[in-house]
DNA sequence: CCCAACAAGTACGTTTTCGTACTGAAAAAG
DNA sequence: CTTTTTCAGTACGAAAACGTACTTGTTGGG
């Protein structure tokens, strides 16, 4: 089979955008699979085995204190990949990664990646682009968390994972929205609450669609869309 | 005068990191300077001109969104170099950056600087880790904002500031620590006055002098500590 | 030396979010 | 089909921080 036809199922846009030259370096090493919510990709001191490509799904990076405080700082989807701290340099996770809304993509071992890396220029320019882009969520995300409202913070991330998966439904309790926010269970409900009551979404136990997107934008202001625009500048250039 | 030499009076980290062989790529393209509070290095969207090595004195990143909210994502000092984006092959500064507390150090041309990177795999290694380590801190501001009381944060950047800084002063009005924190500029004030209650600080106007580091570590708790762990990991090797 | 500009102290009602916890409903497990 | 677990809805007082703004010191410029 070409390698071409091999990427033809592909989403990832990562790997989408790898030269063909460079293809020979990653795509023979991508085993594919299957990610299900809540399977650990990485966990904070530990080493970092794979980087994961992701098709469908969403990530979430959390970094953790000594004291066990824990806060979302980026969401990594079909846009991008995980093991950030690879293209650094650097083998040892940071904080916690997991899929949050599980997924399909492809991952490929730590010690092949970054020999890729090594090699490769072109491969070096294009995912250093992809943790820069990744550099700008956290960077928002902190401003968000010091400056937004508990609203419009929930808006964001709907609309951060809404741009990352394939249909208008959120498969998520308010428990994990709000550890990922970073506040309480019962603030997120009521905010939700809002939400529907406006038309915004709809619910069901355990999992939210997105109705009204223009509507969640609104409310999210301007701590939604900057991050995005930057990755697009950087990804598809000027 | 030998190029060792030239190096003897920095105090800047990363200078001092850089091997010999790659210090020809470097050292005779600095250019000393004076750093006054308040200075611009980077303006949002604006090309960067400049990587900026600091030996004395803090700058502050801010990001900054369209309606103009704004909140600092991380600090940099001696131990780092400004132009981040830079370091992942991006011309284009992000946020605004600018002297918080003058001091002095020397700055490079960003072509000068990027073609350094692109000649030298040991420069590159170093910045990426410098970038990594500022990724870091960005990560747990993003957690101090999102879960930090205002006092913790305080306290935090009071740490940061002083570990940047040569003397236990901290010449800043509340209005800019205010800025930074993202809070009102009547909480900072409130905040410091019971920092002062209890012999943390002693102040005068625009002033600020550190009396108990020890206290202060302990008002922060865990919100401080863990990026400057990392840097000294990702610098001085395991 | 005086005054405008700036920094800090203080106040107060309001908004936001918290901590906690109880209840009912839905889904999963047995 | 019943029991257990999980999830969502709701409540309520308390804490934190806000917006605003008035006052009082400093300080540097005219």
């Amino acid at each position: 089979m070409l390698e071409a036809h091999a990427r033809a199922g592909i989403r990832n846009r990562l790997l989408q955008k790898i030269s063909l030259e460079d293809w020979d370096l990653i795509g023979p090493h991508l085993e594919a699979l299957t990610l299900k919510e809540r399977q650990v990709i990485e966990v904070p001191g530990k080493p970092i085995t794979h980087a994961y490509f992701l098709d469908i799904g969403v990530a979430s990076v959390v970094a953790v204190d000594a004291e066990d405080h824990r806060i979302e700082v980026g969401v990594i989807g079909y846009e991008g990949v995980t093991g950030v701290p690879l293209i650094m340099g650097d083998a040892r996770a940071q904080h916690s990664t997991y899929m949050q809304i599980g997924g399909s993509g492809h991952r490929i071992p730590q010690d092949v990646f970054c020999g890729a890396l090594a090699q490769s220029e072109s491969l070096r320019a294009l995912f250093l682009k992809s943790a820069q882009g990744f550099m700008i969520q956290t960077a928002h995300t902190a401003l968000a968390n010091g400056r937004a409202k508990l609203e419009q913070r929930l808006a964001r991330w709907l609309l951060m994972a809404h741009d990352r998966t394939t249909s208008d439904a959120v498969p998520l309790t308010h428990e994990f929205l709000a550890v990922m926010l970073g506040v309480r269970r019962a603030g997120v409900t009521v905010a939700i609450h809002g939400f529907e009551r406006r038309g915004l979404v709809t619910t069901r136990r355990g999992q939210l669609t997105i109705v009204n997107r223009a509507g969640i934008e609104q409310v999210a202001g301007s701590f939604y869309g900057t991050p995005e625009a930057e990755l697009k500048r950087l990804l598809d250039g000027k």
